[in-house]
DNA sequence: ATGTAATGTAGTCACTGTCTACTTTGTATT
DNA sequence: AATACAAAGTAGACAGTGACTACATTACAT
């Protein structure tokens, strides 16, 4: 960190948690090798020694959002329960939880412009995480939930409502939206609201 | 389009139909006014006769993104039936059905860097577009329909089911999928399926 | 200790968005 | 019909960006 330095420390790890912060605070757009350059005190050419091109920042991005929002899903309380409804539930509270707290990252994981370019890391990384929530759907079904659906469906159902919700949640658009109650509501009480109802716990 | 005379004519809707041409391509980071400027053969300083910026151009193409997906959602078949529950069925079928055919526009819809510098076009079509939602949704809740839950959650619920579907359907990762059998799928089946889900016509 | 690979620097290039001054053309007014 | 004016397109310039190159410094294995 010290700038007396020629070599910086651990500059790729540094470059990835800049990004994160410049994309908090303005947007994927606001990102720019050059910033993140001058912003860590080093010079303009210095992040290509550790990121080929800016897509695959982006991808190394993405892949460790995946790898972020996969744990969150699986750490959350009560995934280990053996009542695959909890189980399930709790999955979905972690992962909306993760997306309101980690807005930046959230955004990348699906950023089209990052998907296009993904890497061999980003899509086993995506895979991992479609698999975990497709084993949990699962699971609910062996004890009778939404029988007769095919699983890929009901897999894309129960991980549309938690990212499509987030998507909405943390949209700049909602800061012009005048009437909502929501920015006031407790967010944990959002939380289970929502995925209360595309897993019910009855 | 004769390239013969100075004046090109519609110059801006041409713009438009060009960006989203590319964006279906490439994607929106390929997007760029120069290109398109050289695509429709014209100098790289005319489409700022007709844009401010390259935000202004996002921000109305994701305005006319919004007519499109609320006329498409409302034009819908059985979107006029009497039965709440079957009107608001129809409409997620009919956004979804729209998503999938028009990923390009659909994607520029919650790019987050087109909501940041929102203007107020963008914003009411915004608003007219959740306001549909919203209303059909209170209509189902008249006949029992998820009573008890605020009105503004559920309405999140239902519009995050097409949407966060969609989103993963238009996804370029599905492409690196492999064992997906929903790409051999038939759509209308793959929708009818998705949207029974979320709104049931029991 | 030393040489080699890793890491950082400085310079350059093409491309982009945006601005300005200028040119051409359509159109309304007389 | 002539003409003035606004709309639309052109050409040139500028700074910022991503990416490449040649070169400098440093860490580390031998």
């Amino acid at each position: 960190m010290s700038k007396k330095h020629y070599h910086h420390g651990n500059l790729a790890e540094d470059i990835l948690n800049r990004a994160v912060q410049i994309i908090d605070e303005g947007g994927l757009g606001a990102l720019t090798l050059r910033g993140i350059a001058r912003d860590l005190g080093v010079s303009h050419g210095a992040p290509n020694r550790h990121f080929k091109n800016k897509a695959a920042l982006l991808s190394t991005l993405a892949t460790y959002g995946w790898h972020k929002v996969l744990e969150a899903t699986l750490r959350a309380d009560n995934v280990d329960s053996l009542d695959p409804r909890l189980s399930l539930n709790a999955m979905g509270r972690g992962f909306l939880r993760w997306a309101l707290h980690n807005p930046a990252l959230f955004r990348t994981l699906h950023h089209p412009d990052v998907a296009r370019f993904a890497d061999d890391a980003l899509i086993e990384a995506m895979r991992q995480f479609t698999q975990a929530i497709s084993d949990a759907v699962a699971a609910t079904q062996t004890i009778g939930n939404h029988p007769g659906v095919p699983l890929e469906i009901l897999s894309i159902y129960i991980n549309a409502v938690p990212f499509g919700a987030a998507m909405f949640l943390i949209d700049p658009f909602l800061t012009h939206y005048e009437q909502s109650e929501i920015q006031d509501m407790d967010e944990e009480i959002l939380i289970e609201q929502l995925i209360n109802l595309v897993v019910p716990l009855k």
